[in-house]
DNA sequence: AGCATATGCCAACGGCTGTTGACAAATGCA
DNA sequence: TGCATTTGTCAACAGCCGTTGGCATATGCT
């Protein structure tokens, strides 16, 4: 029995206290507006722990906006990829188990410039080779720049700035009036 | 002779360039990430001379982020509003006279409560009344807030976030790529 | 010229920030 | 039980922040 058994310690638990209490306020407040004071208190916890277990700010921030957003990266239907995108954008913002991570990230990203280069990151490395799969590759940054302005903007109106009418649409009408033009943006300009 | 003439004193002349000195650096990094003592520094002047001109940091922030869109309220024609949206958004956001006070805005208020009301108030009396005055005023806050959707994302992707793609897009492919999803959302969802 | 006013600089305040190191309590193995 | 390691608390640091009041200088009117 020479295994190295995962030994959950005490230190683990309150590692994963402090990630939680620092996701919650990142998102809340993002990067500058969440201090780790305010990390500290919200989990019952001195400041210099939060030192201790994650040496810096930085890397505190780093490993509380993490993205994942799961697109369908094999054979899709073309014809239903629009739709298929923003049911996907749905679950991924609204769905109870997916940690907030796109909201720390773009919370923080009009005003910070490291989130504004992972934001970057996430479109390089996940939405633009999920377009770039379905048409020609050959314009797949523009199409996929297309989709990122529609989706981020839907992001930003209704999640962060809470703009009254689109927090009152419904995931259907959502559904109904971007999945179109998503499907437009992601097969080319003048597919209609 | 008893007409006071606007008596333009030393004093206006340091008071615009404290104020033209707030305006790029409140645009280039936000509310919380240009101090005072920045802006006094950019301007060439005493940090207390700021507080003196403008009485606080909000009230600054206030008179530098005055957003005016000059939407078209009049008649315009229902079949082109969509590229004239388009249009107005480019010669808004890129053309040399106006004032930065859009992405002044749009860098704060992310993170910012204040700064995201002042958004939402342009919504609310600048996009919302023109898209009111083209269609049925009935669902005129969906479809504004569809609007306001995509191109505040086409925004935070070129002018924030400079996502690359974005950035290259050239005024006339955004024209033709984005002004008929505009057309759509402000006539309604099944207009094809 | 004399004087009131306008304009500007300087130093400091209280408060908050990220981060550090020293010390105390708890834990777990011998 | 004794001891080493882990886990946690406390106080303080240097540096920023918005804001204030006092004092020097310059301006402009009579």
């Amino acid at each position: 029995m020479t295994e190295n058994q995962p030994k959950i310690t005490k230190s683990d638990r309150t590692r994963a206290q402090i990630l939680e209490a620092a996701r919650q306020l990142f998102a809340e407040r993002g990067y500058d507006g969440a201090s780790i004071r305010d990390v500290a208190a919200q989990a019952s916890i001195d400041p210099a722990m939060v030192i201790r277990y994650f040496h810096s700010k930085d890397e505190l921030f780093a490993r509380a906006a993490v993205v994942d957003l799961q697109l369908p990266d094999q054979r899709v239907d073309p014809a239903a990829v629009g739709e298929t995108l923003i049911r996907r954008f749905l679950v991924n913002w609204e769905g109870p188990a997916n940690g907030p991570g796109m909201i720390i990230l773009l919370r923080s990203a009009a005003s910070n410039e490291h989130a504004a280069h992972k934001v970057r990151d996430v479109f390089a490395n996940q939405v633009r080779p999920m377009v770039a799969s379905i048409g020609d590759p050959a314009d797949a940054g523009r199409r996929a720049g297309l989709v990122a302005s529609q989706l981020l903007g839907l992001a930003m109106c209704r999640y962060l700035l809470r703009l009254e009418p689109v927090v009152a649409l419904s995931p259907e009408e959502i559904i109904r009036d971007v999945g179109p033009v998503l499907q437009r943006y992601v097969m080319g300009h003048d597919a209609h």
